[in-house]
DNA sequence: AAATATATGTTGCAAATGCAACATTTTACA
DNA sequence: TGTAAAATGTTGCATTTGCAACATATATTT
């Protein structure tokens, strides 16, 4: 139960709360907890969005299921993130993704209106709660954008080079990215082992030198 | 004047707020109006980000320029439409884009904290405009995740086949999309005439027809 | 209505990529 | 330490794509 705490308070949607005023927020938010077995769904397209849900252990995947049984896996939910806040804030209510646990789970599941709404007995915490919010949909926002920017790139070479180049953001020389080769493929939505032959080639002219997810531009 | 109170009031910012109230909370949010001269620079890169923007008139363009000379355009604003908001909110101080006036054009400076954090006056829209502000945050989110999801697939047929299911959302045979084919081409990233050549090749195979803009599956 | 500009379509060709199948290296763990 | 599993690399080949250059169609203007 304190391991629960832990992630809820380690969550964006958290940061800056005290641990001593948790539980009450947590009442007045109508927090509920739910243990997810692996393989359940805790979202089928079409269904009700009405709460935000927090991963307190475990992992859940967000997919996009099309009708003609097409899936793409858009995102990874590991302990302390969070799920379905943004159609929660842009009002929509049919989910048109699905959610489902990769692993036996436990989540959180939180009335969105109450964090927007101040409650009858005007709790100072929903300022900080929709600051958080903002925050973590802005974020969002950054992320989306840039890897956008990199897929904008019509050659692998151009979507890689335009990666390792955010990434080094300027100081040191050697970079390390937070994906393998498997991720960062999917990442760049390009061919494992296209990605490969690509990197290899990039070594090969002294361009890029790379070690596992170490990176190092040269010339 | 008028015109640009309207335009102020049209914006998804200021949605729900009464026109009475309008002067006081331009006040309040310390705005201030500017007119820029086609072709010049509002923001660069590098440059503090301390303001959130309102196009009143005219059309600005978003930029991501690379110290390699490579350029290109996220974003294109007409009047009513912010900018920089995400990087506000996400706390992101040092501008990673540039933002340029496409025609002679007039903004609105709005100071982001004075948004945020309730005044001395305590007005009562903030309240308004926060909210505001996470329904455009996440209606930007789920754009740009729906657009991904377009850009994930790996053929110019499966990007156009699966925008196209997206836009027709089910009741009506014949979808008009906002897009003319260049712009279409644009925003699923492939080339204008290899995305010609895939529309004939789809209306050879009877799959799609069109003319235009207005799109219709068959079978 | 003619003339110009803009949007869209067509096509040859070289380059890039996905895909599949398999090789090699690294890691995990019994 | 040895062995299985996971990650990464390699390569042939068919397909797709970008690119360029040009053709045709539609819109706009005078």
């Amino acid at each position: 139960m304190y391991q629960m705490y832990q992630n809820v308070l380690s969550s964006e949607l958290f940061r800056g709360i005290a641990e001593k005023d948790l539980s009450s927020m947590l009442r007045c938010l109508n927090a509920r907890q739910l243990a997810i077995r692996k393989g359940d769904y805790i979202l089928r397209p079409g269904e009700k969005i009405e709460n935000i849900g927090i991963v307190l252990h475990g992992t859940l995947q967000i997919m996009k299921e099309d009708t003609d049984g097409d899936r793409t896996i858009l995102a990874q939910l590991e302990p302390g993130s969070h799920f379905a806040e943004a159609f929660c804030c842009a009002g929509i209510v049919e989910s048109p993704i699905s959610i489902r646990a990769d692993t036996d789970a436990a989540i959180m599941l939180l009335d969105f209106t109450r964090i927007l709404h101040t409650c009858t007995h005007a709790c100072v915490f929903h300022t900080k709660l929709i600051e958080n919010m903002l925050f973590i949909l802005a974020n969002k926002n950054v992320q989306l954008q840039t890897r956008m920017e990199f897929l904008s790139k019509k050659t692998i070479r151009k979507r890689l080079l335009k990666y390792i180049r955010h990434c080094s953001n300027g100081t040191t020389n050697t970079i390390s990215i937070p994906f393998n080769r498997e991720e960062l493929a999917n990442y760049l939505c390009v061919d494992r082992s296209a990605l490969s032959r690509e990197l290899a080639q990039l070594k090969k002219e002294g361009i890029l030198d790379y070690w596992k997810n170490q990176f190092k531009l040269l010339k």
